[in-house]
DNA sequence: AAATTTACTGAACACTGTTTAGTAATGTCA
DNA sequence: TGACATTACTAAACAGTGTTCAGTAAATTT
């Protein structure tokens, strides 16, 4: 049967090719500035044709929304590796910010853009976030055995730290720090993050 | 000149009433959502009309983040008449946590839907914003002057404390905390504020 | 009363997401 | 090999979008 192979390689490529130019597109004008006319230009095919992978519009960005959870736990999971919970949980933190300002359409896909939760495609992504986020709760909660923290409310203290590093990295991503320069930007950021170490050593 | 004073009213009063019809539908349905045939048809005129008002619809979405700013200053602002600074830092935090949860959509207008920022309308409001910002600087300045904070770096400080209001609000507006059931949803964010200020005492 | 200015609109243009009917090529089987 | 079925694709259409413009009817000025 290796003509049916051929054709269902055939047609994962094409699904891959149309989710490539797709993504390319949404990160040069964002989401609601690419039409599926855009697209199916691109892969220089007609539009109806993306209907043949995908049931709408949504879907493609659904299946972006799977690959940026796996691109974001690929960048995060390697801190696994590192024994001491507190360093574990700094690093992590680190690498969060930094998949944000490396892959700000990815983030932007993940965690702001207003998107609809419904299709399969999107519960294996909400999944996927679950277990980096389990992840991190977890880490916290090793610190707190490990003593690293006096407070022993590992849900808020996750919270508080996540809410930090998304707010800094949507600030950033959404272009909402127009009141510093933009060269003090990412030395601000750093800062920041030094000083809510600093501050979380105290909890 | 009476007639032409009429006549101007009758303008400013259809310019409003095209704001307060494009804002009621921005937040039942979102910018993108809302087309200028669903504004013009709820003020029960044809869409050519808002052209005679408005240069486009991005001149609409800049009026309403203007009004936006407005109401979020006046959300804030009586603060300024809190002697202690400590105290007056907390209140504020609080009011803009609340009115983030308060005014999602508007919040949303302000500091998370990617937006141009171009016109005069829009300079105005970045002005509004900024005076705001320095307001809430100079208020973690005077923190410092007090003895509040041992650190010394007034604008590290500033930034970190935004970073986490705007993420928890964020987080919030676009439905990114999915993970916790929706009536702890409110009180983790309140226990998280409680967290970093008792974090940002030992500063 | 005539001329001008104002406020508004219908109809069009080029775009959007999506559906459907149809085509041309390929694969299957007698 | 020839007939049939399936596959992969598309042109064209539908109803929607933002926006423009020629035209109209009413209000105001002269």
């Amino acid at each position: 049967m290796s003509i049916s192979e051929r054709k269902e390689r055939e047609k994962k490529e094409m699904r891959q090719a149309i989710l490539d130019a797709a993504l390319n597109l949404f990160r040069e004008k964002g989401y609601d500035a690419v039409s599926i006319r855009n697209i199916a230009e691109a892969i220089e095919y007609s539009p109806a044709t993306i209907y043949l992978y995908f049931k709408d519009k949504n879907e493609i960005f659904f299946a972006l929304q799977y690959e940026a959870a796996a691109v974001k736990r690929d960048h995060l999971l390697p801190v696994a590796q590192i024994e001491d919970p507190w360093q574990r949980l700094t690093e992590f933190g680190r690498r969060y910010i930094d998949f944000g300002m490396k892959h700000p359409g990815l983030y932007d896909l993940l965690f702001i853009i207003r998107a609809p939760m419904e299709s399969v495609e999107n519960q294996e992504c909400w999944l996927l976030g679950m277990s980096v986020h389990k992840f991190f709760e977890d880490t916290v909660q090793a610190c707190i055995d490990a003593r690293y923290f006096k407070s022993t409310d590992a849900k808020t203290i996750a919270y508080t730290l996540w809410c930090h590093a998304h707010g800094l990295v949507s600030l950033f991503v959404r272009d909402r720090m127009r009141m510093y320069p933009p060269e003090e930007r990412g030395e601000l950021a750093r800062k920041s993050f030094a000083m809510l170490l600093k501050m979380a050593e105290t909890l």
